[in-house]
RNA sequence: GGAUUGGUAGUUCAGUUGGUUAGAAUGCCGCCCUGUCACGGCGGAGGUCGCGGGUUCGAGUCCCGUCCAGUCCGCCA
C-alpha cells in the first residue's frame, strides 16, 4: 500500500496514528539537523519533520523540489501551530522514508503565484496542473459538469454519442478535414456541433437528447475561443420556445446552486434582440450595470414603437453630429469632473484601430448642476441640458457621444460602455447576471457574397407569424444595394440566446421540422434543389418520416467554467489547451507527417506547402 | 489578412540621451543553522541581450526584415 492517507485530510483528531503518505516535494526547510519538508498532493499539503538520525540519511542524496516521496511516520502535534494550512496542527515524524522517483528542478515554482510565464506554463502543461489555482479550475469544470449531467438526467434527458468523423458543410464555420485513407480524395470533417445528429435523434423519438461534447471550428483564435471546445449540446421534442426557456433556465440556474452554492431564484430577464443592440449596441449585453445608450440623432424604431430622443442634436450647425448616420450617447455617473488629460486619453482610446471613431465629444454635467462640454459652440446649455435629460443623466455624469456610420458607432459605443464600466469596478467577477436575448432576425445579408446567410444556422425555424413571408418571397435581390428593402429583413428567428455577465453562453432555436420549409431555407441561402439533395438529403428525406416539432440549445461549456471561475481565459479551465496561433505547446502539434503518410491518403503537398 | 504589446541569467524583470566588465529578485550549487512554514546567514556558478541585415568609432539601446508569444479587429451559422 503507497499510502493511508492523503496529503490533506490529517488533523488533531489523528494525533499518535501510525501513518503512511505518499506525494511530491513543495519546499525544503533545512536547520542543521533537522529538516521540515512540505509534501502536497491533490488534496493538500501536510509538513514533514526529518529528525536527527534520519536527517543524516536525507543528505547523503538530498530530495529537490518534485521528487515523489513516501514517507512513514506518527501524526504529531506541532510546537507552532500554522493557521494557514488546514493540517497546520499537525506535522509528519517520520521514521522512514523513500524517494519513489526524481524530479528535474522544475523550470518554474509549482505554486500559486508562480514565477513562469504563459507560454513556458503551457509547453510543460503537466507541471502547471499540478498548481493548485489550476487544479481548483478543473475541479470546478468538473462540478459544472456533474451538475449539468445531474439535472439533465433527472429531467429525462438521455446522454447518446454522435459521431465525430462527418461530412464537411458549406453554411458556418471552416471545417477541420480529416483525409479519408480508403476513400483516396475524399475527406470527413470534424463537427462543429452534432446539430444534425441531434435533429435526426429527434426523428427517432429519443425526445430528451443531451452530450457534453467536442466541437471543432477551424478559424482563428481568442481568449475564449479554442479550436476545440466543449458544448453542453440539447435537444427536445413536443417543445416551444417557452418550453426550452424554462428548462434550460432551470439548468443554470441547479448548476449556479450546486457550483458556486448562488441561490439565482429571479426569472431571468428577457429582452428582444433589437432591444439589445440599440440599448447596449451588441446581442449579449452585460446587464451588470445601467449606462444605456441614448440615439440623439433622428427618430428611430424599436419593436414597433417611435422613439422620442431623436432630433436632439440637428440642425445646430455641427457638421459632425449634422452629417452623422447615427449619434449616440451615455451617461457615465460620477465621472463629470474628468480632467481634460483624462478626456484626452478616452478619445485615444476610441481613436483606437480596433475601434476606430474619429474622435469623442463630451457633456460635463457638474454636480452643481452645471454644464460644459466640448462642443459648447455649437450647443448652448438649454440645449446641453435636453440631451442630458434625455440621457437620463444627473448631476455628476459625464456623457460620452460618438457619431459617424450606425453599425461602426454602435459597436463603438458598445465597447465604450463596456470599458467604462469595467474602468468603474461596475464588472464585478462574483456578481452573476442572467438574460435571455430574443426574436433574432433569421437572415442577414452577405454583401460580400451577394446572398442571404442564416444568422443563426439554416434549420432554425422562423417564428410562425413569418413562415408565410417566408414562403410567399422569393429570396432574389435585383440590385445588390437594395437588400435593405427585401422582406427577408425583417422575418424573426424562433431563436434564443442566454448571456451571462456580456458573455454569449449558450444558443438554440426551435428546427424546421417540415422538408418544404427546410427547402424554402436552403434555397434561401441560395442552394440549388441539387445541391440542397446532394448535401443535407439525409435530413430531408428524415423530414419525410415524421419528424415531431423539436428544438434545442447548446451551452458553451468551456465559456461557462470560465465565468463561474471569474476568469477572461478559458485556457485556464481545459487541461490541455492550444495556443493563440492554434498549436499544442507541450506536443509541438500541428507537426509534419511522413512522406509514406501522405501516399497512403494520396495527398500531395504543394511545394513548400510544409516545413 | 490586419493592428498592437512584448522577447535580456533556469524564471520574472530593470537597463537613462547609443559609451568602461549587462544588473536585481527569485531559483540553482556549496558551507553554517533544532521549530521553520516566503526560514535565516555567508559564499558561488549562471548571458549567442529571439534571429538576420544595416547605420555608427562604438548597438541590449537607433533603422529594416524575420521568427515566436500575448491581446484585439476581421473571421467565428
Amino acid at each position: 500500500m503507497y499510502r493511508t492517507h492523503t496529503c490533506g485530510e490529517l488533523r488533531q483528531e489523528q494525533i499518535g496514528q501510525q501513518v503512511t503518505l505518499a506525494g511530491w516535494v513543495q519546499t525544503i526547510r533545512k536547520f542543521g539537523s533537522i529538516t521540515f519538508i512540505d509534501l502536497r498532493d491533490r488534496y493538500g499539503i501536510t509538513q514533514l519533520l526529518f529528525g536527527e538520525e534520519l536527517n543524516k540519511e536525507l543528505a547523503d542524496d538530498p530530495p529537490g523540489r518534485e521528487y515523489v516521496l513516501q514517507v512513514s511516520g506518527l501524526v504529531a502535534g506541532r510546537a507552532s501551530r500554522n493557521p494557514q494550512l488546514p493540517t497546520g496542527d499537525i506535522e509528519i515524524k517520520v521514521t522512514a522514508f523513500t524517494v519513489l522517483n526524481k524530479s528535474l528542478t522544475p523550470p518554474f515554482t509549482v505554486q500559486d503565484d508562480t514565477d513562469g510565464g504563459e507560454d513556458l506554463r503551457m509547453k510543460y502543461r503537466y507541471l502547471d496542473l499540478r498548481r493548485p489555482v489550476v487544479r481548483k479550475n478543473l475541479e470546478l469544470r468538473y462540478a459544472v459538469n456533474r451538475a449539468a449531467r445531474d439535472y439533465l438526467h433527472s429531467n429525462h434527458f438521455m446522454d447518446l454519442e454522435t459521431p465525430f468523423l462527418i461530412k464537411s458543410t458549406p453554411e458556418g464555420a471552416r471545417d477541420f478535414v480529416v483525409p479519408s485513407r480508403m476513400n483516396p480524395g475524399q475527406f470527413y470533417a470534424l463537427p462543429q456541433s452534432p446539430q444534425t445528429f441531434k435533429q435526426l435523434l429527434m426523428v427517432s423519438g429519443y425526445d430528451r437528447y443531451y452530450q457534453i461534447v467536442k466541437c471543432f471550428r477551424d478559424e482563428d483564435l481568442r481568449a475564449d475561443r479554442q479550436p476545440e471546445f466543449t458544448q453542453i449540446d440539447c435537444e427536445m421534442s413536443f417543445v416551444e420556445q417557452e418550453d426550452i426557456l424554462n428548462m434550460f433556465e432551470g439548468m443554470v440556474k441547479y448548476i449556479f446552486k450546486a457550483v458556486k452554492n448562488i441561490d439565482y431564484t429571479e426569472k431571468l430577464e428577457r429582452m428582444t434582440w433589437e432591444q439589445a443592440m440599440w440599448r447596449y449596441g451588441n446581442d449579449k449585453p452585460d446587464i451588470r450595470f445601467g449606462m444605456q445608450i441614448l440615439n440623439l440623432k433622428s427618430p428611430f424604431v424599436v419593436d414597433g414603437k417611435l422613439s422620442a430622443n431623436g432630433g436632439l442634436i440637428d440642425g445646430a450647425g455641427f457638421g459632425v453630429f449634422d452629417y452623422a448616420e447615427t449619434v449616440l450617447a451615455i451617461a457615465v455617473p460620477g465621472c463629470s469632473e474628468y480632467t481634460r488629460k483624462m478626456t484626452d486619453e478616452l478619445t485615444e482610446w476610441v481613436k483606437r484601430p480596433q475601434i476606430g471613431m474619429q474622435g469623442l465629444v463630451y457633456i460635463k454635467y457638474g454636480a452643481d448642476g452645471t454644464l460644459k462640454s466640448s462642443v459648447d459652440k455649437f450647443y448652448p446649455e438649454p440645449k446641453l441640458r435636453a440631451i442630458a435629460a434625455a440621457a437620463g443623466a444627473v448631476p455628476g455624469d459625464l456623457l460620452l457621444v460618438l457619431a459617424g456610420r450606425e453599425e461602426r458607432t454602435r459597436k463603438a459605443m458598445s465597447e465604450l460602455r463596456l470599458e467604462m464600466g469595467k474602468r468603474l469596478g461596475f464588472r464585478r467577477e462574483d456578481e452573476f447576471k442572467l438574460l435571455w436575448v430574443l426574436d433574432f432576425p433569421l437572415f442577414e445579408y452577405a454583401e460580400d457574397e451577394n446572398r442571404w446567410v442564416a444568422r443563426h444556422h439554416p434549420f432554425t425555424a422562423p417564428k410562425p407569424a413569418d413562415i408565410d413571408v417566408m414562403i410567399a418571397n422569393s429570396p432574389a435581390i435585383e440590385q445588390a444595394e437594395k437588400y435593405l428593402e427585401h422582406p427577408y429583413n425583417h422575418i424573426k428567428a424562433n431563436a434564443y440566446d442566454m448571456v451571462l455577465n456580456g458573455n454569449e453562453i449558450g444558443g438554440g432555436s426551435i428546427r424546421i421540422y417540415r422538408r418544404e420549409l427546410q427547402e424554402k431555407m436552403f434555397a434561401a441561402l441560395g442552394m440549388t434543389p441539387q445541391e440542397a439533395q446532394q448535401k443535407f438529403g439525409f435530413l430531408l428525406g428524415a423530414f419525410e418520416y415524421g419528424a415531431p416539432p423539436h428544438g434545442g440549445i447548446a451551452f458553451g461549456f468551456d465559456r461557462l467554467c470560465a465565468i463561474l471561475g471569474g476568469s477572461e481565459s478559458i485556457r485556464d479551465f481545459i487541461a490541455f489547451p492550444k495556443n493563440n496561433s492554434g498549436r499544442d505547446m507541450m506536443l509541438d502539434a500541428p507537426g509534419p507527417i511522413d512522406e509514406k503518410q501522405l501516399q497512403e491518403l494520396s495527398i500531395q503537398l504543394k511545394p513548400g506547402g510544409a516545413s
